[in-house]
RNA sequence: UGACCUAUGGUGUAAUGGUAACACACCAGUUUUUGGUUCUGGUUUUCUAGGUUCGAGUCCUGGUAGGUCAACCA
């Protein structure tokens, strides 16, 4: 059902299938995407979220939806909206909304359980000597002066911890395991840390907070995750994910780790994208430009473009760099099929059809799209004075240009064809007016005029036009790697990134489009109409634009 | 200068010891009432040195290169 094809697994897919061979799965499997709510969601977290739906849903079983929520400075309700929203908007349903401040509870008997093991410590040290009792990579750590109280003692002390009795900092709780272990994240790791702060969730229930390595592995295990997917940073971290696990004695979740997706000519980090929304590089988190899923949807990306992008890149533990025009292509290839074509033109220029009667205006029928499965049409005016774009026309036309330019001949998109006669220049030079006649048997649909031409272009009534604004997007950077820029890399923003086009002549039945529609401009782009539009203004944002070989063929 | 992860065309990803392939990008042609689309063809690949084997992109050892880790962040 999946495909007809056998494709090849990537190496999660291989895991979990032979895990399930060897029959390990007879519930199915869970996974989850834990996302914490302390900002939006970004391309690489869609990678992250079509990888725990999909092998859900491939290899039957479910995922969860937890917001790991145990930091109470950083997070806050605004974000769990906006990330149900872009996982629902994504196409993906999970089986439980979870929050691991509701494990809180749980964690906390977790804890008492591996101090009264003496597995665990309370500890008096400031945060400064914690730091260097750590050591170095190369260099061993040394033991804390805490570190041998006794469990009784740990006990009393990190039910005072609960209690309140200590400021921020003033304790924290630590796991015993070996501060000379070649991995960092094995020397003693904090478990809990003081803060008096309300939680988004339990308010002031709390002012002790599990750390990230205390909270994650068990909120696993309590939900019975069985394929825990992360990142590769996280690497390092799955020896004491292993560990409370193994010490505690519960629910073996697994982790599992692959490579981050890194896009050219855009940054993905949340604190660079928090510097462009701060320094107002862009106009907010869902600006067109920006990698959020937000972002895209306003650009006019649709859900099933992102998954597909997402299934193209593949899965893998290599570092990557995947080239932007892959998602260019995803989105034409999806928008190719489902958007309508209309007219549009954006640098206009007069043209006077002047064999054509100026009090007469014809309705045509143009299809809307000609790769739909079912062919409709609408009806679009014509008239004896169109708008045209002003590269459509040139003065001295090289070979090979398809356009007008005097003598040569092109098809008005559904209408007729026409030969260019002359043209009108003000006193610099500029072309202001082109004058050609038509052919009144070359009539879309009932040609009998036995003219063939190369070129067809697009045009719109002048009289019956409808004014509106156009945004063009373009990459955001100019390099193509901004993993190295650091800081520097708003020095490389693309000052073309956005061009406003604050007038541009539209069709007139667009006046009914509708916010987020995905239109193809013919031979210009896709785009979709913005929510700023009013109904005395509409506003247009480029998606994408058309592949565009004449653009190439005039560079050469 | 410790531990761990990784190394296949320009970019990604496959090949599970047996003919290195798929997609994007690029180039050429085809189709086309969008210089869009379609279709066809083409250019370009296993980091390095050894070893195991009838046979190595794949297994082993060394080297090199890149990445990750020393937050009371996740």
């Amino acid at each position: 059902m999946e495909e007809l094809k056998p494709k090849s697994l990537n190496f999660l897919e291989e895991i979990v299938q032979e895990g399930i061979a060897s029959g390990k799965y007879s519930q199915g499997i869970l996974t989850r995407f834990p996302p914490e709510p302390n900002g939006y969601l970004h391309i690489g977290h869609a990678k992250s979220i079509c990888l725990n739906f999909g092998l859900a849903q491939r290899f039957g079983g479910g995922t969860n939806l937890r917001f790991d929520d145990t930091n109470p400075v950083t997070e806050e309700t605004e974000y769990v909206e906006s990330i149900k929203k872009d996982v629902s908007w994504l196409g993906f349903t999970w089986a439980n909304e979870l929050y691991t401040s509701d494990y809180f509870e749980d964690l906390y008997q977790f804890a008492e359980k591996l101090i009264t093991l003496s597995f665990a410590y309370v500890d008096d040290s400031t945060a400064a000597e914690i730091a260097a009792q750590k050591g170095t990579p190369t260099t061993p750590g040394t033991h804390s002066p805490f570190r041998n109280r006794s469990v009784e003692e740990n006990l009393a002390l990190f039910r005072d911890m609960r209690a309140g009795k200590y400021a921020d900092g003033e304790k924290v709780l630590r796991a015993k395991i070996d501060m000379a272990h070649p991995n960092m994240h094995m020397r003693d790791p904090l478990m809990y840390r003081i803060r008096h702060v309300k939680h988004h969730r339990s308010g002031d229930k709390w002012c002790i907070y599990p750390m990230y390595d205390f909270a994650h592995g068990q909120s696993d295990s309590i939900e019975e995750i069985t394929h825990s997917i992360c990142t590769l940073e996280f690497d390092v971290h799955r020896p004491l994910y292993d560990w409370f696990l193994d010490k505690l004695g519960i629910f073996p979740s697994h982790q599992y780790e692959f490579a981050r997706l890194n896009l050219s000519h855009t940054v993905m980090s949340k604190r660079k994208l928090l510097q462009l929304v701060n320094e107002k590089v862009v106009s907010g988190w869902d600006d067109p430009r920006m990698p959020t899923i937000s972002g895209l949807r306003r650009r006019g990306f649709t859900p099933a473009s992102i998954r597909n992008f997402c299934e193209r890149i593949g899965v893998a533990k290599r570092d990557n760099l995947i080239d932007l025009s892959l998602l260019e292509f995803c989105i034409r290839e999806d928008l190719n099929k489902s958007a309508d074509r209309v007219m549009a033109v954006l640098d206009p220029i007069k043209l006077v059809i002047k064999n054509y009667p100026a009090d007469k205006t014809e309705d045509l029928l143009i299809e809307n799209n000609p790769e739909a499965e079912v062919i409709t049409k609408r009806s679009v005016p014509f008239s004896n004075e169109l708008y045209i774009e002003r590269d459509d026309f040139m003065i001295d036309p090289p070979k090979k240009f398809f356009r007008l330019g005097v003598g040569l001949q092109v098809r008005l998109k559904g209408a007729y064809i026409v030969t260019c006669t002359d043209f009108k220049t003000d006193a610099a030079g500029n072309v202001t007016e082109v004058h050609a006649e038509y052919i009144p048997e070359s009539k879309s649909g009932q040609d009998t005029s036995g003219v063939s031409v190369k070129g067809t272009i697009h045009w719109v009534s002048v009289a019956h036009a409808v004014e509106a604004e156009v945004r063009n997007f373009d990459r955001l950077l100019i390099v193509e790697d901004a993993s190295e820029l650091g800081d520097d890399f708003l020095k490389f923003i693309n000052p073309e990134s956005l061009q406003i086009v604050p007038k541009v002549f539209v069709e007139p039945g667009l006046k009914a489009a509708k916010e987020g529609q995905a239109l193809q401009f013919i031979r210009k782009g896709y785009y979709s109409l913005d929510p700023d539009s009013t109904s005395e203004k509409l506003v247009f944002n480029r998606t994408v634009t058309l592949k565009d070989t004449w653009a190439k063929e005039k560079a050469k």
